[in-house]
DNA sequence: TTTAATTTTTAGGCTTACCTAAAAATATAT
DNA sequence: ATATATTTTTAGGTAAGCCTAAAAATTAAA
């Protein structure tokens, strides 16, 4: 039904509606698809007879119902193909992302329910993000960036706010994957950075890389 | 770098080219696809231009080197994918080529060499089509149609020639299965209709379902 | 609060892949 | 061998999704 192009916009419109910025403006749209501005008002007008979003000119746009549900079965068709790829074909996190941008526009909701079947119904992707379930409910888990925690803390890593392949890649570097424990030795008041015991080592984590690892607190 | 319709013209150009029909003409490619013999006429110009198939005006077209490796390595994609969603995903054999349609068009050849590995690198789809291997090799079986053996003769269903659902649900309901053995009992001289007996039991097979259904001789 | 900067929209264009209608070439039948 | 039918090509057109450049609206700064 929705071309590719469509379903693109609104997954952009969804993930930056959830973001604290300033919501999906036309620019941010663009920027996030790699568009350009001029491009997303045309699209936003036809977004807005499709009934897709709501649309008032010089504004951010907000998905309606009909948008929002095809936005979230888009999401929830990525992340398990993701899993897929991690689980079953042995790629590793920072490989699977384009991938899934592209099986993830595949219509079948018949392929999508059976998928989720064969990979025992996953909560949540290789990234620790929330799978929706085929109700289109999306399970939040009470997470938060380990820059929160202050020495003493113990939690386990549950998901990065970061998916880039230089951080993946970053954290296979270190050993951090998820379910891994810790504890938050020290914080360095100079740079934030902090000093985290994991699997009986010690690491130094700098304050980036603390703000974009979620964690859940024992 | 080939866009789907690219795609799907190669594909179509390499089926009609391995028929004993007059090859890929201007009007098979477009019943083929779906598509008016004008848009096709324009087409072949530019997949001559991206030097993928020989055109001259007003004769059936030839595949290219380049050509016949894109379309053979389609063929190999749309035939691993239906092996995932009958072996994996349960889906059955009548039900998987519109979805494979798609799955196909999925550009990376890490995914399907991986896939491929994680299905036991089958030789042939659902349907008993030969899957090319990485180096894009075919490895055809000696097969024919069982509308060829005479009474007597002793053989193992192999695949289809026609797999459109109404005859694989009708292969269904019958319980042919591709494996099974088979042994021609008789042929009525009225109509060319064949009776076979499968797995113990007595069947009457009309000639065109003896004409598209595959078998090798033991 | 008026000016400057930024964001968004409009206007006009391009490419891809489709279409119809008509012309040209080829194939078939008498 | 010529007339007829069929196939293929050409010409002109459309919709989707992108673009640039310029105008309009909004936001920020002096």
């Amino acid at each position: 039904m929705a071309s590719n192009a469509v379903e693109n916009y609104l997954k952009a419109i969804f993930q930056l509606n959830n973001k604290v910025k300033d919501g999906a403006t036309t620019n941010a749209i663009g920027e996030q698809l790699g568009i350009k501005a001029a491009t997303v008002s045309d699209m936003l007008k036809k977004l807005d007879s499709l009934k897709l979003i709501n649309y008032k000119k010089y504004h951010a746009v907000q998905l309606t119902k009909k948008g929002e549900e095809l936005a979230v079965s888009i999401i929830r068709r990525h992340r398990l193909w993701e899993v897929f790829l991690v689980e079953k074909l042995a790629f590793s996190w920072d490989e699977v992302h384009d991938i899934a941008e592209e099986l993830e526009h595949i219509e079948s909701s018949e392929l999508v329910n059976r998928l989720d079947d064969f990979l025992d119904n996953p909560k949540f992707d290789p990234h620790g993000d929330p799978i929706p379930d085929r109700d289109g409910v999306i399970h939040r888990r009470d997470q938060l960036p380990l820059a929160e925690l202050t020495p003493g803390d113990k939690a386990v890593v549950t998901g990065v706010k970061d998916s880039s392949s230089s951080f993946l890649q970053f954290l296979d570097n270190q050993n951090i994957q998820l379910g891994h424990e810790l504890t938050v030795m020290s914080i360095f008041d100079y740079d934030k950075s902090r000093v985290v015991e994991m699997r009986g080592k010690s690491i130094t984590l700098s304050q980036q890389v603390c703000k974009n690892l979620y964690v859940k607190t024992a």
